[in-house]
DNA sequence: CCAACGCCGGGAAAATTTCACGACGTTGCA
DNA sequence: TGCAACGTCGTGAAATTTTCCCGGCGTTGG
């Protein structure tokens, strides 16, 4: 490894996952993985102390998750250089991403190559994101839906999903580091936007729209 | 590698998480991975054709998923050792690896070493539990793991139901002809009496009891 | 007969939701 | 450059809902 090579945050809570990250991404000359985080707020502590040239983030992590840790960094860091890498094939997320300020959005169903290409493309600057999300927000477009993505911003987005995931008000204030009372106001907002009148009917239009999938409730 | 290598056939639809685990696993001496499978059809083709001594299994995958091709290898060989290796920390999923005959349950937010204890332990013919898994099922033990139709009763359920087909309070009272504050009072003892806190907590419940399915969502 | 329970709702306290408003920083554009 | 628009965070107060406690009614079953 020279002393030119790219360097590389891994973030991801599945540490055998991080493993097959590690092992294509070394495979390559020129790029060196130097740090791995497991949740959100471990990748903006990192961010900060290894300064790296990319970043490879995980979505779906526990307490903060990507789409507010991208927001964290870039908010600390203009230039920062975030690849979202996901298991989630969905256009809503990408778009969610990509607003929060990653510069690329590539699924974890992707062949290694597709990995490899989108870190190349977005270390020299260009934004990368994998076919099957072309395809599908190639898809939303043509259907002109308004998607919740479409009408949240990247910290309603957040809350929602946050929402969606964990129990109470007090829980989410208190990992978003924001009053009780700003998580209820952005409840209510939510709920307004998307134009659902009660909790029940948001749990559905989350579902509809993939933000909410069957697995991620723990089928019986 | 020698002759006498237990062989191991991968299962899981992200390839890059593959690698992840034939990095880990390859690190152990005894160990050869001979094949790998991205989803359950496959899985079960390439068990005839190659008979690995063990097989290591996601289970969110597309098409039958894992706990269908769990069920088929094992129908097909009654001797087949199976490790589940999935994302899902959660202990109904567990119950139902197991019964379907898989050997083992590891979450994949369990350090490497669990992950090859447990390939060591299903290879010698014992059943492996991550702690974290171990810990669910004691709790869901322990709670009684109460059901919907369990412990409520008819007018409730009625109640439930009523209140996930995106109904409001008065909706519902009016087709019951009772008043809001009885469906109103209904509503917060079915929330009690099923030990959820909010709407979403109960939508969420009602989805993994299959009270509400995916098809039942509808359209805006 | 009486105890237990399901069912129905009123009243009042407690909690949450909603609305109006202001502060602050950033973005975008003329 | 300056300024308008917007996102984010939070307060306070009103409106509404949720929750708790209560009693009444009918049915069931010992």
């Amino acid at each position: 490894m020279s002393a030119g090579d790219a360097t590389i945050l891994l973030v991801d809570d599945h540490s055998v996952v991080r493993e097959g990250y590690r092992s294509v991404l070394e495979k390559q000359p020129g790029l060196r993985v130097v740090a791995e985080a497991s949740d959100g707020a471990e990748a903006y502590r990192l961010y900060k102390s290894e300064a790296p040239d990319l970043v490879i983030m995980d979505l779906s992590m526990p307490g903060i998750g990507g789409i507010e840790a991208v927001r964290r960094i870039r908010q600390r860091d203009k230039g920062a250089k975030i690849l979202v890498f996901t298991m989630h094939q969905n256009a809503g997320f990408a778009v969610q991403a990509i607003r929060a300020g990653a510069r690329g959005y590539v699924t974890k169903t992707s062949p290694p190559e597709t990995l490899v290409r989108a870190v190349m493309d977005v270390l020299a600057g260009r934004i990368a994101i994998s076919p099957d999300i072309d395809h599908e927000l190639a898809l939303s477009r043509l259907a002109g839906e308004s998607s919740a993505a479409d009408v949240l911003t990247p910290r309603e987005f957040e809350v929602l999903r946050l929402l969606l995931a964990e129990r109470t008000t007090d829980e989410i204030a208190e990992t978003l580091h924001v009053s009780p009372k700003t998580v209820a106001n952005l409840h209510s907002l939510i709920k307004d936007k998307l134009g659902v009148g009660s909790d029940i009917e948001l749990v559905r239009l989350a579902l509809r729209q993939g933000l909410l999938t069957q697995v991620d409730l723990g089928e019986a």
